[in-house]
DNA sequence: TTGACAAGTTGTCACTGTATAGATTAAACT
DNA sequence: AGTTTAATCTATACAGTGACAACTTGTCAA
């Protein structure tokens, strides 16, 4: 059975193959070779689906955008306080970066990834409207006058932040042997101070 | 004098031509063998100072490393306000994400980078020192009772995703025909937000 | 002068991405 | 049914890569 010609859904099966040579080798030492290899096909067979790495890269990142904004949703199932959401969506965020560490690091790879290509844009638009409606939500029930686009901009940036740099502040623990916090409290942390931020600021107090 | 056969400082010369092919290739298409071409010496004389590629870029790394410990020190020099020099480092640190493109893409790659390095841990513990010390002083002046490690964490974590955000943000700009301010005025505001989270903290409200 | 050593060189190896051309199969259409 | 068409995968080839070993050249101290 194992013997056909056709493989099926080989494009599926090639970004899982890709997702396990990331999570075990690292982007720094992907090959497309082996990715190839692993799905059990020819060398040469991802290019018909993807065009080149880039292609299959890109692939992947939308994948992974699919993936967030379906975590996301489930993360504010049920939950009606706007500030509870804003918690749950970080948590759900660095839980995706964890759990789909491949995925999440192709998505902000845009030198590997093709910027330009249409369901990428989508895929993350998408994921982003997650964020921007929930602040947008909190704004209006406690009467903020704060730019949404600028309240998204960090409260993603800082989510962002913390998932590239949290090898960097583990090590920083280690040297000076302090614990490092689990992610999820650090995640509570930073959307308590910008929650407090946001609050603060009805007028912007440009000096 | 160019017929040398010793290069003179060859390591510095290497560093040069790394940026210069990441500026211009991006670190995906990065190649050892042509960081050598341009320093006009063989495709195996990096390996005598550096080891492998993955040395290579951890002593660019290092660094970048110190090149923003110095552009940090530099950004406070004669400013008093805490707040003010908050607002100056974050400048400092996003005008070093675009004027040193290639160190800032290099320092959080950890998958590229030797992170046991000593010399690069030292180096980025003195960058991380500086901001440290900038909101340790100004809680104290504020009579803040927030944990500085917290603090740093999170205007780290915020500028560093607006660096590598800030693509994604352009593009959103551009999809929705919206100006994209410059990117200082969004440091300015992050440190605005942030600060003003700060001050609401006098005792953890952990409900 | 000798010897040790650092700095660069050439040559080689297994491996990579991709372009091209050819083989196999499924499906669509008489 | 039978034939064409398109989709799917294989085979071959090529230029480029990182790393390794062995060799050459210069430097410097004893």
């Amino acid at each position: 059975m194992g013997s056909k010609y056709h493989h099926g859904d080989l494009p599926n099966a090639l970004r899982c193959a890709a997702r396990e040579v990331i999570d075990e080798r690292g982007l720094g030492n992907f090959s497309l070779r082996e990715v190839a290899r692993r799905a059990g096909v020819s060398h040469t067979a991802p290019a018909h689906h993807f065009g080149d790495m880039q292609g299959l890269l890109t692939s992947l990142a939308t994948e992974g955008f699919e993936y967030l904004h379906q975590a996301l949703s489930e993360a504010i199932e049920g939950i009606d306080d706007p500030i509870d959401r804003l918690n749950a969506l970080g948590v759900a965020y660095i839980r995706l970066g964890r759990d789909h560490k491949a995925h999440t690091e192709v998505m902000f790879r845009t030198d590997l990834v093709d910027a330009d290509d249409v369901d990428l844009q989508t895929a993350g638009l998408h994921a982003y409207g997650m964020l921007y409606d929930c602040l947008t939500s909190l704004f209006e029930a406690e009467d903020l006058d704060v730019d949404i686009d600028d309240a998204t901009a960090l409260c993603w940036s800082a989510m962002q932040g913390l998932i590239v740099l949290e090898p960097k502040f583990e090590r920083m623990c280690d040297l000076r042997s302090t614990p490092m916090p689990p992610i999820e409290e650090m995640v509570g942390k930073f959307t308590d101070f910008m929650v407090n931020g946001f609050r603060g600021h009805r007028k912007p107090a440009t000096s």
